[in-house]
DNA sequence: TAAAATGCATGT
DNA sequence: CATGCATTTTAC
């Protein structure tokens, strides 16, 4: 080609670089490219064409080191810092502010808080763009706000009070612990109804799509149609679009999902909300690992919400704000409580009677068979939880149950694969334990803790014949049972809500619960026991709840007593006690042995920084091939939590930059620390 | 996956 | 030690 701009320079000049938009220039570009030295924004230039379409939020493409990539505008500024010429911004794909300010400060400090990349949190914040339905849906105006709600709470401590301060637009904070029966639903359904009548909006966050139903069906009975959507992973991707756009068009203010939609672009948001905040589905499994409890605490702050921290048990997350001050107990009254609370009793004392020939094949207490033969005689089903399959079979003494621990350093007992005739060894320590004996009762005897349902649902079906068997496990789910004589076997967390209440509700996990190696054990169990426990009839209409443990142990006695705030309590001491989440904060830093020494090394940690490790993990499935793993601890106090995680996004930083090849994965708090 | 920077061999 | 070509690095 002739050289024509060489010719006439002034009219063929930059034929690349259109001109500039003539107002604010410069798009500030979220770029998606999960690089943690590329944490940053990037400038480009706004052509003219562009200028209307390029506005803050809006979904971009850019030319990034070559390749096209997606990208927000963050913002436009009237001037970039950037020293050399800027790139053009090469497509807005939709003017749609996609990405709200509010959204994008949150997804910034989520990424600081754990240790990640913007990129990898708005991955996580915003849904895809279905292009349709985008067209498709119009622009509404804002709902009228609803109408104020009548009062409710009236079981609870400051539940009025609680309720009144969201309808004057207030921002209380409760860890709220709920009366069982199937009341929740509703109760979560009114504060939103008052949140609403202040005209602002909330957000709901729940474990799984059948607490969506739940919470669904009672903001349809409370709000009618239309001032709420539901969001789940399972919508498909224009549905879950449609919904999203919404609620970030300001369409529609309350929104109730799982974990994703702690980010739902809710404006003004008024409350947030976490029900179940116990239950691991919480945590985001892709980096950085948010938890949805964090997500919305973090957001609370920042935008002056009301904030519910949920569920019929406590977690000591949940104990640690009360403690902090953050949030103020929302607990039920006594005699609230005492109506609504099935009679709970222990029968681990009687574990050997099992035996008995009455019961032996179902391996039930005596007291939980008696209990379960009088709620079917009186017309009631009987729920029975028992452990989910999957566990790591752990080992306990067949005579007394206690755990089996290592000899040398304490740590959990277990088989190679279940396997029953391979000499056990420590989980931790990994020494074999031939010639085990148990420390409380001097037996020698092993036995694995886990039954799994199909078993129990057989040997149940043959003590109690002529009853039918219903099981709601995993895969098969049910969401209701009738009120009718049943033996309902069901797995942690897939329990059926019963028409009327259960009349009996046994629970056979216990040791399997609470011999599990895992220093949550006491608080999950006191979680999946509260859950079951919760949907039995109160004491006065007959319900019972039976649970195969000693009575005398902590998590047994939070059940007894209903008490899950003491418990929580409890359990916070200890973790304070043993420098565990959430009295510090902790990072797991997994990787290969060369990776994991150079990030640490390499990190300016803060000055409470201890350092727990490295030690071999087991390496996750599908990358068995690969270089042996290592995991190493770091603990530092709350207040340098910030720092640490800084800390290590600047060493992971230094590694992404040099290619390295072998990738190290930080976890800031996770649930499988212990 | 495009430009810029760097590396390297070659010829003077 | 310029020059041309290949390879590596940057990232707006």
């Amino acid at each position: 080609m002739r050289a024509i701009s060489d010719a006439e320079p002034g009219l063929a000049a930059e034929p690349d670089r259109p001109p500039p938009a003539v107002s604010l220039p410069v798009a500030r570009v979220a770029v998606d490219v999960a690089l943690a030295h590329l944490d940053r924004l990037f400038d480009y230039a706004v052509p003219e064409s562009m200028d209307a379409a390029a506005t803050s939020g809006a979904r971009v493409r850019v030319r990034f080191a070559g390749r096209l990539v997606d990208g927000f505008v963050i913002e436009r500024t009237a001037e970039s810092a950037h020293g050399g010429r800027l790139a053009p911004l090469a497509r807005v794909v939709s003017p749609e502010p996609a990405l709200s300010p509010e959204v994008a400060g949150l997804a910034r400090a989520v990424a600081d808080r754990y240790a990640g990349t913007l990129a990898d949190v708005l991955r996580l914040a915003v849904p895809p763009r279905h292009a349709r339905v985008e067209a498709a849906a119009a622009t509404e105006p804002p709902p009228p706000p609803a109408p104020p709600s009548p009062a409710e709470w009236s079981g609870y401590l400051s539940g009025r009070a609680f309720l009144g301060a969201l309808a004057a637009g207030g921002r209380p904070r409760a860890v709220w612990t709920a009366l069982p029966g199937p009341g929740w639903p509703a109760e979560l359904a009114a504060a939103v109804q008052a949140t609403l009548s202040a005209g602002r909006g909330a957000v709901l966050v729940v474990p799984d799509a059948r607490d969506v139903d739940r919470l669904d069906a009672a903001l349809s009975a409370a709000l009618g149609t239309g001032r709420h959507v539901a969001l789940t992973a399972d919508l498909g991707p224009a549905e879950r679009y449609r919904r999203w756009l919404a609620i970030r068009r300001g369409a529609v203010r309350a929104v109730v999902g799982t974990r994703a939609a702690a980010f739902a672009p809710v404006v003004p948001l008024g409350l947030v909300a976490i029900w179940d905040d116990g239950d691991d589905l919480h945590a985001e499994p892709r980096a950085p690992y948010p938890h949805a409890r964090d997500v919305l605490v973090l957001r609370a702050h920042r935008e002056g919400a009301a904030a519910l921290i949920a569920g019929l048990a406590q977690t000591a997350e949940g104990a640690g704000l009360l403690a902090a001050g953050w949030a103020r107990p929302l607990a039920p009254a006594a005699t609230a409580l005492r109506a609504r609370a099935p009679r709970v009793s222990p029968a681990g004392d009687e574990i050997e009677r099992a035996r008995d020939p009455a019961a032996t094949s179902a391996r039930l207490p005596s007291l939980a068979w008696t209990a379960a033969r009088e709620s079917l005689a009186a017309g009631a089903p009987v729920l029975v939880q028992v452990p989910r399959r999957g566990y790591q079979p752990s080992l306990s003494c067949a005579r007394c149950r206690l755990p089996a621990r290592c000899a040398y350093c304490a740590g959990p007992l277990g088989r190679a694969s279940g396997a029953m005739d391979t000499v056990p060894a420590c989980r931790w320590c990994g020494r074999p334990a031939a010639g085990w004996t148990c420390a409380g009762c001097g037996g020698t005897a092993l036995r694995a803790t886990v039954v799994g349902a199909r078993r129990t649902a057989e040997e149940l079906g043959r003590a109690f014949p002529g009853t039918p068997v219903r099981t709601s496990a995993r895969d098969s789910v049910l969401a209701t049972v009738a009120a009718e004589p049943a033996l309902v076997v069901a797995t942690p967390g897939a329990e059926p809500v019963a028409d009327g209440g259960y009349g009996s509700v046994l629970l056979l996990d216990g040791w399997a619960l609470l011999t599990r190696p895992d220093l949550r054990a006491g608080e999950e169990a006191v979680r999946r026991w509260l859950a079951a426990a919760a949907l039995a009839r109160p004491a006065a209409d007959g319900g019972r709840v039976v649970v195969m443990a000693d009575g005398g142990l902590r998590p047994v006695q939070a059940l007894l007593r209903w008490r899950p705030g003491w418990h929580a309590e409890r359990e916070l001491a200890e973790r304070i006690a043993l420098g565990f989440p959430p009295a510090v904060r902790m990072a797991a830093v997994t990787g290969s042995r060369a990776a994991v020494a150079e990030v640490l090394s390499s990190s300016a940690l803060p000055a409470s920084a201890q350092v727990l490790g490295p030690v071999p993990v087991a390496a996750a499935a599908g990358r068995s091939s690969a270089a042996p793993l290592e995991r190493a601890l770091v603990r530092v106090c709350r207040e340098d939590g910030a720092a640490l995680a800084s800390a290590l996004h600047a060493a992971l930083a230094v590694r992404t930059a040099r290619k390295a090849a072998d990738s190290v994965r930080v976890q800031l708090d996770p649930l499988d620390l212990m």
